[in-house]
Order: structure tokens, then C-alpha cells, then sequence
RNA sequence: GCGCUCGUAGCUCAGCUGGAUAGAGUACCUGGCUACGAACCAGGUGGUCGGAGGUUCGAAUCCUUCCGAGCGCGCCA
């Protein structure tokens, strides 16, 4: 239906373009097909002669009336267009065509709102990267939905989509975890040690230590009572697959999964930092250095330093990057410039990360350090989570690794439900700081907007059963036989209008990388359907509008099942 | 001090990337089931879109500058 008006239009334009009205070098930047919010404007707009006006050097409503003159005929989609307000051309769409969106959703069932935007691009969408070194927590929950939701969206879209679970299982902090292990270890055989200051106080890591000793008795035991500063390989490597197992339970009970899961420590192991480093020095973007110290911050501390660095101001960035440290070993900056050269000599066309917002300031390193290695600009975005606020009954939740206070993300999962949490974490655009009450959210009750959807769902399955039961003949396979034109009041408008609009939402979604797009749009939709259940009488009426209605509630549910499962959430066929 | 993300109804947030009279939920008030599911609907109260300038046919949206919040800021990952 928009590609319509935007041939008509373009026709037009062209038209005047010929005929000289419209400048031959006129720029054509901002001309954009709307939906305007007020029906009284009709169903589509343009603005056209508004961007033009000055170009032409005519008053924006006349040149409006020159271009409504030159449109070819409506096609069975326009009836009738209009000027109004400062020169916007208004358009009203055929009933015909407008009824026609039910038979077009049907039509497509499951696959309705597929678009081709991403026309089979390769994008890698790369999200969680959560610690294997700790079970995961709220926060981490988020950034998973977001990420997973984002990528079925860009699936639906048209895009090839791949998942990506980055896996830090180099760097320190795996360390600590081994420290920490070794320590719990020691405690299982009668050694009276404390937890020291710095490791993980958690009792998962006893829980670990236990399946350890299980597995290999007293074997590590000389290596715990050393304490040597970096733990033996297979010892740590366990300690992270008893985490991972935890994790995955985790993203399993949120119905997500991933397509591949790419080790941080393969970058050491298998040389490509070095790859990298390699690629970079060609380009002559390396060199040895020391960094300024930056500006009004405490800086007594301050030692300079020659470093390896990277020229990042070449590329966007606001100082240059240190790649080794003065010990000599490479920085995580370092791993990640190799592991996201890796994502490009992969193919992948396109490249999205879901991080938390206190990574923000290492969005442009890595994109300076992406510029650098293909010459490309702008192949990675990165959507910043937002952090999540806890609360319980309103008050805030302290959450300290270091107390060992966290609430872990199988606690809340646990006890809502996958539906409730997913639908809650992308209820917020992800730039915004999401609250999240676990007294709220554990009650089940209609604070979580997903009811709502789910409840006009289950609404639509119930009047058909009814109907079925009540001996309607319409079956739901029937609906191309049914003649669609008893609708014609408001409220029908209203949903046919909004079943319409869908696609473009998937698409705005996608290209913007915003899933909250979609639970608002199915909240609008519900909303919708809820009115038009309460104004009007679907089974008592005469038998033409009972079928009629019945295949437009039909294709209402088709839309709401669709977004659904784009959010990964259940339609319950009752509740 | 610098950078990033923000500031919209009492509260929590949308606002289709510059469009027409700024919208939901919640809270408060009123009304609607002998009824296809009331987990719902209809109506009402509630706004100098943080402040001030600027850009243009037109600004919550873009630019400048203040105010305020969160996050980050050389060998942590």
C-alpha cells in the first residue's frame, strides 16, 4: 500500500521534473511517505511539496496542487487525495484495498511482516559475553533478551543472522576464579583457609571445587597449596565449563540460543593477535609511545610509559590505544582488535554488539581499530544495555559480588516466568535504565504489559472455539471465501489499519536496531482489538458480519502470534 | 576536566529520526458484565517536552550554551 503512493508520487514528480516546475538539480532529500496520526488526514501522507516549495519558488499549496494534478489515477488503491495544513498531500485508501490487508495477512500467515531490507546481508550479532566465571545476574538478562530478540528481528528482516557468545575465558579474572576454586578445594581437604581478599565469595565456586575433587580426588592439591600465579589449564578450563554448564542452563530457560561460541583465549593460543598486530603495523598504524595523562583527573599516580600503541586519532578516536601492556603481554583491547578482525575476514557484512553501557567508552576503539584493518566505516554498531535498577516492594536491591548479594538470573526466572521477564526487559527503549521489582515481577499479576497481549490472543482462540462449538461453519481455512465487505466501521479501520502497519514495523525495528518497537506495537494492536470486542458484537449478528468479523479477528491473531514469537514469547490459546 | 547515554503528565515511559491539536500505562474520579473471556472497555483530571538562545514553512526531535542524573576515562576484563 506505501509503495504504491510512492509510485503514484514518484510519477508525479517526474511528471513536473519533465515539465520543468521542479528544478532538474532540486535536492529530493527528506521527502518521505507518513502515516499521519489523525485520520482525518487520510491514510498516507507526503510532504513533498513542502521540501520543493523553495526550490521552485512557488508557495508550498500550489505546488501541492500542481503535483495532485499530475498523479495517474488511484489504481483501485487511492480514492481520493487532498491538500491540507501548510501543503501536505493527504491520501485515502480504496475500503477495497484497505480490507484487502486481512486477505493479505492470512495469505502469509507465519511469515507476515518478513521483509527484505536485509536483501540476505551476513550480520553477526554478538551478545551476553557474560564472565564464565560467575553465574549470571539481572543485568546480564537484558543485555541476552535484547541481543536475542534484535537478531531474530534482523532475521525477519531479511538479513543472514548469526549469534555470537564471545567467551573471556583469558585475562585475569579467570585466574581469580581458579584462585578462588583452589581455595574452596583446600577447605575440602581439612586446610584451614580463609576466602582471601579479591576472590569470588559465591558458593558456586564450592560447588565447583567439589565436582573437582570428585572428578580428580587429591590431584590439584600440591598445585592449591603452591599458589602460583597463574593456575594449570585444565584446572581452570573445568572450573569454566562447570560455569558455562550454569549459563547455559540460564539461556535455555529464556529460550535462547547461540550459533557459536568463539574463545578468547583461541586469540592467544592460535596467533592472531599477532595477525592482527601484523595487519595494523602494514597499514602503519602502530608505533611506540607514551600516552598523555588525561586531563582533571587525579593523576599523582601517574608514571609515563612507552608503550605499543595504536594510532586510533587517525580513525575517530580521542587518544591513541595501548596494546601491550609494559610487561610485554597484550592488552583485552588487543584480543578484542584481533577477534573483531576475525569477524570480518568471516565474511560477515555487518557487525552488531549488544554491551552494557559502562563499555561505552570502548565502542569507538573498536570501531577506529575496525576502520584501520578493512577500510570500512560504520561495520560495527554497538547497542548500549542500560543498567538494570532491582528493587524489591520499591526499595532498592544492593547487589555486591563481593558480599555475595546478587540476585542471580535464575532466581527471578524461576520464579515468573521466560514470557514476563523477556517482555519486561524490552519494555524500555535500551538507552533507558530499566526498573525492575521483584516483588512485582514475581506476582504474576497485570503490571507486566504481556498479559495484556497474551490476554487478546487467548480472547480471539475463545470466540472461535465458541463459534465452532456453536456450529459456525466457517472453518479457519475458509477465510478466502468469506466476503469481506460487511466491514466498514471505525474500529474495524482501526485494526485493519494497524494489521497494516506491522511490516514497517519490523523494518523500523531492524534498520534501527530498537526491538522495543515491537512489544509497543502489540500493545497498540491489543489495544486496538480489546475496543473493537467491546463495541461490537462478533457471534450475534447476522451470518455475512459474523464471518467477516470472524476472519479480521483471525488475522488480528495471526499478527499478535507473529510478534509474539518475534519476541520469543508464548501465545497462549487461553490463560 | 573530557566523553557516552539521558531529562516528556504526580510516578514509569513511548513519540515512527523535522510534520498537522505531544501519547500510553499507572495513580486519582466516574460509568459499563443476567453479555462472544471484566486479565477488558468508555469518559474525566493531569504538560512552559529541564532552562535560555539559534536554524526554517514547521522543533520534544537538529545546532550552541547552561542546569541536573547515570556510566566511563593510560598496562581491569
Amino acid at each position: 500500500m506505501r509503495q504504491s503512493i510512492e509510485e503514484l508520487m514518484e510519477h508525479a514528480q517526474n511528471t513536473l521534473l519533465a515539465e520543468g516546475v521542479i528544478p532538474a538539480d532540486a535536492k529530493l532529500g527528506g521527502i518521505k511517505v507518513e502515516r499521519p496520526k489523525d485520520k482525518s488526514h487520510g491514510d498516507f501522507s507526503i510532504n513533498t511539496a513542502m521540501v520543493l516549495a523553495k526550490q521552485a519558488r512557488m508557495k508550498p499549496r500550489d505546488l501541492a496542487q500542481r503535483l495532485v494534478d499530475a498523479l495517474p489515477s488511484g489504481q483501485g488503491v487511492v480514492s481520493r487525495c487532498e491538500i491540507a495544513g501548510p501543503g501536505f498531500i493527504n491520501f485515502f485508501v480504496t475500503p477495497e484495498r484497505l480490507r484487502g490487508v486481512v486477505a493479505d495477512v492470512l495469505q502469509r500467515g507465519g511469515s507476515y511482516g518478513q521483509g527484505n531490507v536485509g536483501a540476505g546481508q551476513k550480520v553477526l550479532v554478538e551478545f551476553v559475553s557474560a564472565n564464565p566465571t560467575g553465574p549470571m545476574h539481572v543485568g546480564h538478562g537484558r543485555g541476552a533478551v535484547t541481543g536475542d530478540v534484535l537478531a531474530r528481528i534482523l532475521e525477519c528482516a531479511g538479513y543472514a543472522v548469526q549469534r555470537e557468545y564471545y567467551l573471556n575465558d583469558a585475562g585475569v579474572q579467570v585466574q581469580v576464579l581458579g584462585r578462588s576454586v583452589m581455595l574452596r578445594y583446600r577447605q575440602l581437604f581439612g586446610d584451614a583457609v580463609e576466602v582471601a581478599e579479591g576472590c569470588y565469595p559465591g558458593d558456586y565456586v564450592v560447588d565447583i571445587a567439589r565436582a573437582l575433587k570428585e572428578k580428580d580426588q587429591d590431584k590439584w592439591l600440591e598445585v592449591a597449596r603452591a599458589e602460583p600465579d597463574e593456575y594449570p589449564r585444565e584446572m581452570l578450563e573445568f572450573a569454566m565449563q562447570q560455569v558455562l554448564t550454569w549459563i547455559k542452563a540460564d539461556l535455555a530457560r529464556l529460550n535462547i540460543r547461540f550459533d557459536h561460541w568463539f574463545s578468547e583465549f583461541s586469540l592467544h593460543s592460535e596467533g592472531r593477535i599477532e595477525h592482527a598486530l601484523e595487519v595494523l603495523s602494514q597499514k602503519g598504524c602502530l608505533y611506540e609511545g607514551v600516552l598523555e595523562p588525561p586531563k582533571g583527573k587525579k593523576s599523582e599516580a601517574w608514571a609515563s610509559r612507552p608503550q605499543l600503541l595504536f594510532k586510533a586519532t587517525d580513525f575517530g578516536d580521542e587518544v591513541d590505544r595501548a596494546l601491550r601492556k609494559s610487561d610485554g603481554s597484550y592488552t583485552y583491547f588487543a584480543a578484542d582488535v584481533a577477534y573483531h578482525l576475525n569477524k570480518a575476514e568471516r565474511g560477515f557484512e555487518r557487525l552488531v554488539n549488544i554491551w552494557g553501557a559502562d563499555h561505552g567508552g570502548y565502542v569507538r576503539r573498536v570501531q577506529a581499530a575496525l576502520g584501520a584493518l578493512t577500510g570500512k566505516q560504520n561495520l560495527l554498531d554497538v547497542v548500549l544495555i542500560q543498567m538494570v535498577n532491582l528493587t524489591r516492594g520499591g526499595e532498592p536491591v544492593k547487589m555486591s559480588k563481593r558480599a555475595g548479594t546478587f540476585v542471580t538470573l535464575e532466581e527471578v526466572v524461576e520464579a515468573t516466568s521466560s514470557d514476563a521477564v523477556r517482555f519486561w526487559f524490552l519494555s524500555r527503549g535500551s538507552g533507558a535504565q530499566l526498573d525492575f521489582d521483584l516483588d512485582l515481577a514475581v506476582a504474576k499479576n497485570n503490571d507486566n504489559p504481556v498479559y495484556y497481549v497474551q490476554y487478546a490472543h487467548a480472547r480471539i482462540c475463545s470466540i472461535w472455539d465458541k463459534a465452532q462449538h456453536e456450529g459456525v461453519a466457517l472453518q479457519a481455512q475458509g477465510w478466502s471465501g468469506v466476503d469481506l465487505s460487511p466491514l466498514g466501521e471505525g474500529a474495524e479501520w482501526d485494526l485493519i489499519r494497524k494489521l497494516d502497519l506491522f511490516p514497517d514495523v519490523v523494518e523500523g525495528a531492524a534498520v534501527h536496531q530498537e526491538p522495543h518497537r515491537i512489544p509497543y506495537y502489540l500493545l497498540d494492536l491489543a489495544a486496538a482489538f480489546h475496543t473493537f470486542y467491546n463495541s461490537h458484537r462478533i457471534m450475534d449478528v447476522d451470518a455475512g458480519t459474523r464471518d467477516a468479523r470472524l476472519v479480521l479477528i483471525l488475522a488480528v491473531k495471526q499478527v499478535i502470534a507473529n510478534g509474539l514469537e518475534l519476541l520469543g514469547v508464548q501465545q497462549p490459546r487461553s490463560m
